[in-house]
DNA sequence: GTTTACCATTGACTTAGGTTAAGATCGGTG
DNA sequence: CACCGATCTTAACCTAAGTCAATGGTAAAC
């Protein structure tokens, strides 16, 4: 059995914070999940194919990029402990345009469209799971877009470090800079009047 | 009965877009909405409230506000024929920075949290109904979030302009130019800008 | 008809981020 | 150790948006 090397102690937590299942809803899921390893700068999921999954983290951390004019521009990241996935691609069956890159050597759990509409037909339980997952990823997506809206780089930096100093800790500044909109260099910039300032 | 007064053709039409019903839940459904009628610079929902309701516009369109710094940041539009409301407020129970404002006298058709509540109880379609819209409603925000991370604020002014022209056709310019995140004068030198290039 | 309020535009000036190019730092590797 | 690549920093210059102030246009209010 494949899944007896899956450890599913991690999921079980994440989900029992959103729902109450029983141990037989469980292990029907736990059936359909598939484990994936994936190297240091490895991909999860390229732009162009439709993303046909939701992964939840074991192990490592992910950013998800887009390419805009032969450029990386860094939308996201996800750590262990967390569901990722390109919702809005994983819902409407259209080509995503992320690619997913593991950052560090990473391990994952995924659920594939069809299993997962089998189980919202199936299980209550799971429809609602769908829902509230769905409702917790908008909840973060709104959050981002108000930062994009209402702060500058500068101000968008300082929430970073105050809501996400994982962020801050484990990731190399120039993807910081594309996740906050703006170049390394300005990145930098902000980081030195930061510590003037604070000298002061 | 108040709900013969009601015009349920709309959002009938809407909600069909999204899952099937048969007349009996349909008709309960139809019940428990509410209409309100709010003239033009009326509020349906100010900042500091929890938003209590998800709201069909019947007539009209709204804008989405904050205030920052006594400065009003306009977060988004929604015309007839559409839902609105600040989801994560309704789905977290925590107040609102919003305040939704009809810019013409508008007429709503809304829906208590409590009531939806019931509805995802009693009924397996309206579970997935809310699990649909709220993946709709996810979709739009991942959209928005890309323009304003990718795009230039000339950029994002020409992306409304293709893919919301209404917006650009019935609504005041000062509030397009906080929705787009810049001061009204430099919408006016983008617009400036793009008209010149035109001309040669 | 005049006044008022609101809105869009324009100009002058400031400022923060983009761009380009050049060093600095660090870790890994032959 | 020397070399290399990747990353971060710094500097010089450019550009676009912010800010402040003034002007013009339009529609509602008096």
């Amino acid at each position: 059995m494949e899944n007896e090397e899956i450890d599913v102690e991690q999921i079980k937590e994440y989900i029992s914070r959103f729902v109450c299942y029983n141990d037989q809803e469980l292990t029907a899921f736990f059936k359909i999940l598939r484990k994936t390893v994936i190297p240091k700068g490895g991909y999860l999921m390229q732009a162009g194919q439709v993303c046909d999954h939701v992964a939840f983290i074991n192990k490592g951390h992910f950013r998800a990029f887009y390419v805009i004019d032969n450029k990386e521009v860094t939308y996201n990241f996800s750590f262990q402990g967390n569901f990722f996935t390109d919702y809005p691609s994983f819902l409407t069956r259209q080509p995503s345009n992320e690619t997913h890159q593991a950052l560090e050597d990473a391990e994952v759990l995924t659920l594939s469209y069809n299993d997962m509409q089998q189980c919202y037909v199936n299980t209550p339980a799971w429809e609602r799971f769908g829902r509230l997952i769905g409702e917790f990823i908008l909840i973060g997506i709104a959050e981002r877009n108000r930062s994009m809206l209402f702060m500058s780089p500068e101000e968008r930096y300082l929430n970073l470090m105050k809501t996400r100093p994982k962020v801050i800790a484990t990731i190399p500044q120039h993807h910081i800079a594309s996740y906050l909109g703006i170049q390394p260099e300005s990145l930098s910039r902000i980081r030195r009047r930061l510590a003037d300032s604070k000298k002061k």
